[in-house]
DNA sequence: TATGAATGAGGGTTCATTCAT
DNA sequence: CATGAATGAACCCTCATTCAT
């Protein structure tokens, strides 16, 4: 098996559940039962490890944009809503490790290149299908789809167990399969 | 001035500025240009020194959100996002720190009972505004509608300098002053 | 009792005795009998230890090269000589850590100041007693002389028990009274 | 070429410039271009290599010390100071990994024999010329002779590239060759 | 010869907290 | 109300060395 992969996939949730700061390298070591000098020996330091998470978190949300479609604007809309809620059932792990991720100064500092990436990837396509249907308000309508996915993963987050997920989401398709 | 208001205001300019766990007992006496023992005090723990900063905060927001009005169900709303969108400018440095706070698995722990009682006290008055609107789809409204203001926030600080806040005010206002 | 001069002095033994690099702070801390914490509360780090130790002695030798006299030229050289001899006997272990010190290229780095200020302030003064003697050749005299001293702390050193010091040293005196 | 040889002369660099206990194996290893694997292959410990390059170092110094001569005592000694100066000149590398490990007592302690062997082979040399000179004083002025070569050294290797070496190797010459 | 994954003890340093004054 | 010496566990990281291939 591959040692390296598996302290990576170790690190990945220990650093969801008590958060980068407060995730130890013993403790990952202890869970990945793995010596102390091996993750160094795959890893230059504690943060490398969450920039590889990160780097490989972004290479899968590339291939997943790069789905280039034919359909129609707001049908491009419901796909993405559709990626974005079954991830959010099926990720929270991810999820919430992003989050802890980007509002902790010290590691959104080291991952700042790859957490802009990501903003310009989406708002980059996001815009593009905009542009189809209001050219002239598309900046503020992407801005506002993407704050209401954000703010829809942020809140879900929040209180979880009884956030009515599928209500949300029929509310989110029904506004913009009209459009 | 008061010393333990002195220490309460540094804390939560550090605890923003470098997140709660990279901020050191030291650099805040440092920077207050306090002793160790004066803070210890003051404040039981260093968590204890950010449950009262978030108490404090919660005070002031239950002061605002207890304005009752005898206005119409859109222009409360109105009036929260006016208050919401102020506030944003007004005070990045708490909005970061909440943020931090809450997506920071160790302080989300002991913050857990303020957490709470900060989103049913505004789910409350905005599911009590969204009753008046549309009795049967409230829930989901008032959720989404958290949901929109929590990812403005939220992408906000992401990008700050860049973001179009007064575009993204004004297509709020218009969606829900039609209500 | 002074803990912080306690653990100078217990520094500079250990460090003389296994030398800077392999003298660790946990040694350091038993030897003394003190808490980490407490090391670190005084000393910002293990160099700054070094550091100090190497101040005070600086700082003493400049007390002792300060007496300044109305000697001829070749009494002051063997003022020097005779200082030089004493220190050698006495005080072994400050002269083993120079050594290492000057010799390990990672402490001389951060030492280089204090060894520059110590190199000039000793050609300093003798060489302007070699100028009354010999204005021409002062600065090669100078150097020569200096590099004598060197020599034979060196060799000293080295061998220890059976060095011939008193007849080295009578040899260094007939030589340089004569001048 | 030879792959022991190449470790051993980028070891040789590497202990020089860094010094032996601050140059860690996988530095040799990135260095020389090759496999930790290897360089255990060839070398026992890292304890080891450093026996190896001090070995052939002092193989050398016998090979030119071995070159007996019917020359007169102050022709010998006057041989002896230029081969110094010229070796002072040529390999200041070996000169400071002679004196770093020298003075650091981790690294004396297990080439202790070595230390030995040489300061003997140097002693009995200048000794049996100096019994030609003045039978009585030759201890003596044997090793004042040595410690001003010491003293040279080390002088020359602090301060380098402005210490006057060839007045210093003057006055030596001057100084022995009319013995 | 040659590689590099794997170990584990130990390195320097940080930190929240306590307590005598 | 105020100071700062003192603690000790935990932190990230380095390193010489071993061993299967």
């Amino acid at each position: 098996m591959n040692k390296k992969e598996l302290i990576l996939r170790t690190a990945t949730s220990l650093f969801s559940e008590n958060g980068f700061e407060n995730t130890s390298m013993n403790q990952i070591c202890n869970a990945a039962n793995v010596s102390k000098g091996l993750v160094y020996h795959h890893f230059d330091s504690k943060n490398e490890i969450l920039v590889e998470i990160f780097r490989n978190t972004t290479e899968q949300m590339k291939n997943i944009s790069s789905l280039s479609s034919n359909e129609s604007p707001s049908d491009q809309l419901l796909t993405i809503i559709e990626n974005f809620f079954s991830q959010l059932e099926k990720d929270v792990v991810t999820l919430r490790l992003n989050l802890n991720v980007m509002f902790q100064p010290s590691t959104r500092e080291f991952l700042k290149a790859q957490i802009e990436e990501r903003s310009s990837l989406l708002y980059g396509s996001v815009k593009k299908i905009f542009d189809q249907i209001d050219q002239e308000k598309s900046n503020a309508l992407s801005f506002m789809f993407i704050a209401e996915l954000d703010g829809i993963a942020l809140s879900f987050l929040s209180i979880f167990e009884d956030y009515p997920l599928l209500e949300i989401k029929d509310q989110l398709v029904s506004k913009y399969q009209s459009l």
